[in-house]
DNA sequence: TATAATATTTAGACTAATCTAAAAAATAAT
DNA sequence: ATTATTTTTTAGATTAGTCTAAATATTATA
């Protein structure tokens, strides 16, 4: 069993680790934590002990197999309560992070079976990331962040990233929502900003905030 | 602000005082936390810093107005959860103690509020029990527990308690619900068991049982 | 390839919450 | 009113999670 805190360590390194995919530095892991490297090398000493991860000294942090399901089934609860938020209880999408943070902790699996099956199993949520199933299993759609496609590039936005609530807030003014069609129609070299249409509307962005869109591929 | 484990004494308190009305001895809140009486006397030390108590050694704990409110808050919290749990995501009454125990430490008021609304601001959770107002403000009605009362009572259920998961399948099965009409039919002297009925149907209960269900006056 | 810069780990200390064992106060019993 | 019993508090230790400062390893640079 793993505590709140073990909890939000191996959520940030399943993260930073894309899904398990690459290794995850001390260094990097105590700025996603907001905390000091030598609190993370205690941490990660510990969660080798718990063979959630694995760990060499001085070389970085993987998730074993058992720590991805766990960091997983973390995930599954956070998402599934963001889309109750939105859903049922008439949240912004932009609102709902911090809370879904200390929702996800809550033990119960029947909780959390009994919530997903009200929601209707849900194969997203409100920001378009993905829900796992009860296994800890997830399905990923090829897709890209708009800041790498040209002009001329017409698809489907897919998830945004759900971090920053300012954020949030500006896509939702410009409708910029998973499911909607978006089309680059400029791109400026300089700085990388473009115009893009969405639904009837033009705007533009910069590339800040396109790097935060995803979209089919 | 108050960490999970002070919000949970408090909370004991609160209910060992009966609502901030008589004062708690440092025992049988161990008892109460299920902790030693040394690890007691630690804590209510830091609550009595912090102004949710007062403390007199060697004679016992009374709440502050302060602690009040904020026990009251918790409380409000915990019910409006447990009537989540059996009105929206159908638990049984015996299921949703545990799972409210730790939904009742989120932190978010807003959380709390919206979710009042979604459940049309009830004012009982399923075992009767009153839900605080966002200000903690509680309504009681008289009553009585059904051991209290003699051949010929009758009432309606207002609340059972609640702590003991086998007891509520129990009251479940005789159809002892907040709202149902019950009749004491007779009373055996010797074990002050007695024959209820409820609706249509007659039950033996013992004195244990009597004990949990509180009734109109 | 030695040296400088950066990253990581260790050592030692702090707080919150707990414990056991011993001391002290309050209550009960003779 | 002493003594015995019970209750409560203190003293000192332990674990989880954190920190600063110092030491060590790795990587980059000249």
């Amino acid at each position: 069993m793993l505590s709140l805190t073990e909890e939000n360590y191996l959520k940030a390194i399943y993260h930073l680790s894309d899904g398990g995919t690459k290794s995850v530095l001390t260094n990097e892991l105590a700025e996603a934590m907001s905390t000091k490297a030598a609190s993370v090398t205690d941490m990660i000493k510990k969660l080798s002990v718990k063979e959630v991860i694995t760990y060499e000294k001085y070389y970085g942090v993987n998730v074993t197999t058992a720590g991805k399901t766990k960091a997983l089934h973390v995930i599954r609860k956070h998402r599934l309560w963001e889309t109750f938020l939105v859903q049922t209880l008439g949240f912004n999408w932009d609102e709902v992070h911090e809370v879904a943070e200390e929702l996800e902790h809550i033990h119960s699996i029947r909780l959390i079976d009994k919530l997903d099956e009200f929601l209707g199993f849900p194969k997203a949520d409100p920001h378009g990331d993905p829900i796992p199933d009860g296994k800890g299993k997830i399905s990923t759609r090829p897709q890209v962040s708009l800041d790498q496609l040209g002009e001329g590039y017409q698809g489907i936005i897919i998830a945004v990233k759900d971090s920053d609530s300012n954020l949030l807030k500006y896509l939702d003014k410009i409708g910029a929502k998973p499911g909607r069609k978006i089309k680059v129609a400029g791109k400026e070299e300089y700085d990388e900003s473009m115009e893009v249409h969405i639904g009837d509307k033009k705007f533009f962005i910069s590339k800040e905030v396109s790097k935060n869109i995803l979209v089919t591929q």
